[in-house]
DNA sequence: CATCATAGCGAACGAAGGTTCAAAGTTCGA
DNA sequence: TCGAACTTTGAACCTTCGTTCGCTATGATG
């Protein structure tokens, strides 16, 4: 494998490439899954030689990790934000699964991925730090949630608020009738006991 | 592969083993992946020399194809049965998804399975009888879910309803806090509008 | 232009693992 | 107890990739 440039005028084409191969091979893997999409395959999508992939990654689960990295780093980064504002807890909750929810069908790839590899990421050392970020990302919606929602089985809500919202990666077209936008109200309606925490309004109100 | 015994006092020992190899397969793949677990793997841990299996399966993946059968017929069955019966819209969705909920946690390995290898049975002509049963079965839950709640977006409370049960098999543990029937019902509550017959509406402009 | 970091090539290597098969072992039924 | 049906063995086969590496091409830099 290849270090980054040194000369800043061929970082931008590095970094560019590098980062044309991580999509490439979301879309792949979450497509044909991790195992059965070749190296060989992937390079010839990029109309690239075998060979010259190494140049960019170690290895085919690097590229498994960079992806892993580029779902989860972003969106740990703006919920903590989001959390971090001082805004009614409702109106926080609304904005955090927004926000959750246009990441996850913006990278649809990327989480249809994390997902089907679970059992990978879930043991071995070097995902660590990918855990870690699931697992911060699941306390601040926790968080979230409890302070929206004072009552009731909080525990069970966040439960069925991962299980939807991540579950939306396996169906959500962009062409379809709902906007994300409108799907992560309609979530926040269902969890915080619609008519009671749906006072924000669900976006586009009225079809 | 061999037959099925024809004699009667073979037949039971041999659908016995089938079936065991089936569940190790199940349990297997859950914990490390189809591709991660070979067949040598399976045949030492039901203490068998790896051939051996073959007189069992096909092959390997003959064995993925009778886990999600495994899977999926008998709740298609049974969810038929539910809804063809007479009882109150609500009643009958109550009962289908705690019947749903109780068959993903009795078969959290075939669940999972099922999940990470959503790929490779999306394609490929000899995946067609899987995709339909999954797709009669969510058609089911469909019908269920717009009898008891005639109102409002249907088709996303469907959609988080699905992502929320299926989801279940990634967190539930045997000595958990919840029963099966408590979290079903928490997810009906979720999906019917909690207390309240408030229409759940996600974009119904309910409020 | 000369130099050298960068980018790419693509055949070949090596390991892994699904599958086969002929032979040996075991159990049922008469 | 005998033969046939059934079960199991385990080494060898064969294919499929991930990865390597020596070489060439490119184009920025001075």
């Amino acid at each position: 494998m290849a270090a980054r440039p040194t000369r800043p005028a061929l970082r931008e084409r590095y970094d560019r490439r590098r980062q044309e191969v991580v999509y490439q091979a979301a879309r792949a893997f979450a497509r044909q899954g991790y195992d059965q999409t070749t190296m060989q395959e992937l390079a010839a999508t990029m109309g690239l030689a075998t060979g010259a992939l190494y140049h960019y990654f170690g290895g085919k689960e690097t590229l498994l990790a960079a992806i892993c990295d580029q779902l989860m780093e972003p969106l740990l980064e703006q919920a903590t934000e989001v959390l971090a504002d001082e805004a009614p807890a409702d109106r926080q909750l609304r904005t955090l699964v927004r926000l959750w929810v246009a990441h996850v069908v913006a990278h649809r790839d990327h989480m249809l991925v994390f997902q089907q590899e679970r059992h990978v990421i879930e043991s071995g050392d070097q995902w660590r730090k990918v855990r870690a970020s699931r697992k911060a990302f699941e306390r601040l919606v926790a968080d979230g949630l409890e302070r929206a929602h004072p009552r009731g089985d909080a525990r069970l809500a966040l439960l069925a608020l991962l299980g939807m919202v991540n579950h939306t990666a396996q169906w959500y077209r962009p062409r379809g009738e709902l906007t994300p936008e409108q799907i992560a109200d309609g979530y926040v309606a269902l969890v915080l006991g619609a008519g009671a925490g749906a006072g924000a309004g669900a976006g586009a109100g009225a079809e």
